[in-house]
DNA sequence: TAAGTGTACGTGGTCTGACCACTAAAAGGG
DNA sequence: CCCTTTTAGTGGTCAGACCACGTACACTTA
């Protein structure tokens, strides 16, 4: 019920977090439920209130709960992480570090591109092409449709944090090139590995090597 | 230099964390620093010592510090995080969940196969070799070798993260398989892509499709 | 009755002051 | 000179006190 009252080397908040993990295991809590009271947590682990918020303001500042003043504490959608801005602006700051996320987010594309080729679903690709032509959009735009595309949810969330990462550096953006979409849409239709890529390459500026 | 009193809206652990961050950059601190004791920040920013401490605790879960009782609070090599285990048992639950981590990490392994085929560094890659046969070693350790040789830090950072992601939810480990391990060496030496990529397939067990 | 209003309670937000445990540097003694 | 002791500084934690805000319920009033 309670906890060790100094537990050897282990830091108070820290234990309320792990507490609060399987809390919502057990319970089943989801996005939008909402968490006991501080002032009730504070009795029930038998601990300071301070170190029941410390947890609290450290699981808010990853995006985990979100807390309203008079309301109470609430389970968050994690889907949408600010936390990324903030990681960012921290670690980033040698120019390797421009030059890895830029190549990631490459590669990344790439990979979606080669699991939309695996998928092979047509139809999709198909309203793709119609969105192509009725559309204005961006170069972001565009990838966010290819990435939904492949249908891999942590490629989704990890080019959106490249993505961040790459505004974070004030990097140029993308600018929209329109024939080499419709290549590269048509090279998915034709189901070429080769073509996929090379029109990817035209479309990035790199050589294919 | 002091802060507003009430700031509409804002939270004073949150433009603590932003104070922190513009001092960082500021003075130019770096992994290992020391930053000011908490009844310092207090002082300095005019708030109370519990403000401080949920700003400071938030980016200690954050893996962005580091604090050492009687000694003081540092910045920390943000290579390595553990924040990552948090979201990991946070976030994924569903079947689909563990089947795009599983997808990923492959994927993730096969871009770096690729980038040290461009990078082209026969040295390292002999190295390699080397320690294979030299070293008792785990599939884990194996790729974590080549995800070095990559030479990109996202990627080593993404690769940890599935990798927990892997252990967490208790998907089976990869079991160590030599000869394969020497073919994709060998492979990579070769410099030919296909043929890379084919000894991974087998490795994983995958189609080359 | 129905609509509006106001009060009381619960919630998070913040500050203060008091301890404790631990570390490292300064002071002291051999 | 070295070793011990002291001391000051640091993070770790708790308790209590306010404040600001939102809600619900009882009360008034039309």
């Amino acid at each position: 019920m309670s906890m060790e009252p100094v537990e050897r080397g282990s830091k108070v908040y820290l234990e309320i977090v792990k507490q609060l993990r399987s809390m919502i295991e057990q319970d089943g809590l989801k996005p939008g439920d909402k968490i006991p009271s501080e002032r009730e947590l504070c009795e029930r682990l038998n601990v300071g209130r301070s170190s029941v918020r410390e947890a609290l303001r450290a699981l808010e500042l990853l995006g985990l709960i979100e807390t309203r003043r008079g309301e109470g504490t609430f389970i968050r959608d994690f889907r949408s992480n600010q936390l990324v801005q903030l990681l960012g602006t921290f670690v980033l700051q040698d120019s390797k570090a421009k030059q890895d996320v830029i190549e990631t987010k490459y590669l990344i594309e790439l990979d979606c591109l080669r699991l939309i080729l695996r998928r092979n679903n047509v139809k999709q690709l198909e309203d793709l092409k119609e969105w192509l032509e009725s559309c204005e959009f961006t170069d972001d735009q565009f990838f966010i449709k290819i990435i939904e595309l492949a249908d891999n949810h942590l490629f989704y969330r990890i080019w959106s944090i490249l993505n961040d990462y790459y505004d974070a550096l004030k990097l140029p953006k993308m600018e929209r090139n329109d024939p080499f979409y419709f290549a590269i849409v048509q090279a998915l239709l034709g189901g070429n590995e080769a073509d996929v890529l090379q029109s990817y390459y035209s479309l990035r500026k790199l050589s294919n090597a």
